[in-house]
DNA sequence: GCCACAATCAGACCAAAGTCGAAGGCCTGA
DNA sequence: TCAGGCCTTCGACTTTGGTCTGATTGTGGC
């Protein structure tokens, strides 16, 4: 157990940021934490604090687009543990959340107690690993290659952004971007970026469900 | 403003019942606050207590069943204000939530100050009106005035397959493909391929239309 | 018969997407 | 220290995507 651990929550919902980190300060006497809302001040955040214990990681937070947010943010920091905190239990969703490298994963209907607990197993070191690998070929493990800077241009593909715009956003040329999505659908083993689109939003949580009249 | 209200807090998250409850409690001191976790545990507390001066209600709860449960109480009890609480933002839900009679709506990413002025205006008597009706246009509306060959059209982008192929497929030159997808295009109001495909497969479209013989 | 529209296609044209080869930086192990 | 690998960057080139003009055919309604 760490002495004074550090956390990051990251929750678009103040609510839900507040509860966890008043549980979190009551329950690690000490602790440093801090808040982040957008996945852009989560990667603020980290570059600020590398060296934070543990993040605690919203799955349906602006940017994330599931996921994909998750592989993004293991790939420019591999040493901070994850803890993914969803409200989607659902076993696919929670099986690739471990293929992408977190360390927990905190259903938001478990009592404060369990939460807690989870978290402090992570600071103890505990990996929470899935129960078993899965078979061989998975689009997650084919995924799972892909260079931070070729994640960024995958995370704005899914979101629609054009190379022109992508360049634009991450400061580089337009060429660099397009070479960047030849190697990532070589990576994906799909032949446009349309399907390159399709898959990375399959590991997407569903959001929503349209409600019956 | 009454004395010292009543409250009833229904959510299935432990986080978010204990933030609201935090939250009410030292907005309204004195305040008599009680939980449920489920649409039957919040009958029984009605019924236990019908003075309730403003119920909190999650939509996302076992038996809700969304906005029907809403509807439900409604009857049961009409004379107390339910404000509903929910992390779906869309206008459709807002609307419905409101034309099912709730007192007002409550986004879960709101600031907690906002949601206790909320909660202190539905308690002052004031109802919250909509905003305004929103002229609707959402993407299955923009969707609908798709033609027949055109939807199939767009079951095979959704699907990842290239002009060339759905060509094939459909038995049609891919200058015709190309003139469907430039109005499916426009009638969705997108720029890309790509964003259509995103659009679309957020709204789930049935795919595998037969084939035209 | 006339009109509106769905569906089909061609050819030209521009923009976006994708491929290939290559260069420089960085780290690592021999 | 140097070789080799990987990441990132980019320019030149080819392919696909998408628009526009314009045209033909068939269908259903008034």
């Amino acid at each position: 157990m760490v002495a004074a651990p550090s956390f990051l929550i990251a929750d678009d919902h103040p609510m839900v940021r507040d509860a966890l980190a008043s549980a979190l300060g009551q329950a690690f006497h000490g602790a440093e934490i801090v808040m982040a809302s957008t996945l852009a001040q989560v990667q603020a955040a980290l570059e600020r604090e590398p060296e934070t214990d543990a993040l605690l990681l919203d799955l349906d937070m602006p940017g994330m687009d599931g996921l994909t947010g998750v592989a993004l943010l293991r790939s420019e920091h591999p040493i901070v543990p994850i803890i993914v905190v969803s409200a989607a239990r659902e076993a696919a969703v929670v099986r690739r959340a471990y293929e992408f490298g977190a360390s927990a994963y905190i259903d938001k209907s478990a009592p404060l107690e369990e939460i807690v607990g989870t978290v402090g197993a992570v600071l103890d070191g505990e990996i929470f690993a899935p129960p078993e690998a899965e078979p061989a070929d998975s689009f997650a493990q084919r995924a799972a290659r892909l260079t931070p800077q070729q994640w960024r241009v995958l995370a704005f593909m899914v979101q629609g952004d054009q190379n022109k715009q992508i360049a634009h956003k991450l400061g580089v040329g337009e060429a660099t971007v397009k070479a960047h999505v030849t190697v990532i659908l070589r990576k994906l083993g799909v032949r446009s970026r349309t399907q390159a689109v399709i898959e990375a939003r399959s590991l997407a949580i569903p959001v929503a469900e349209p409600v019956r009249p």
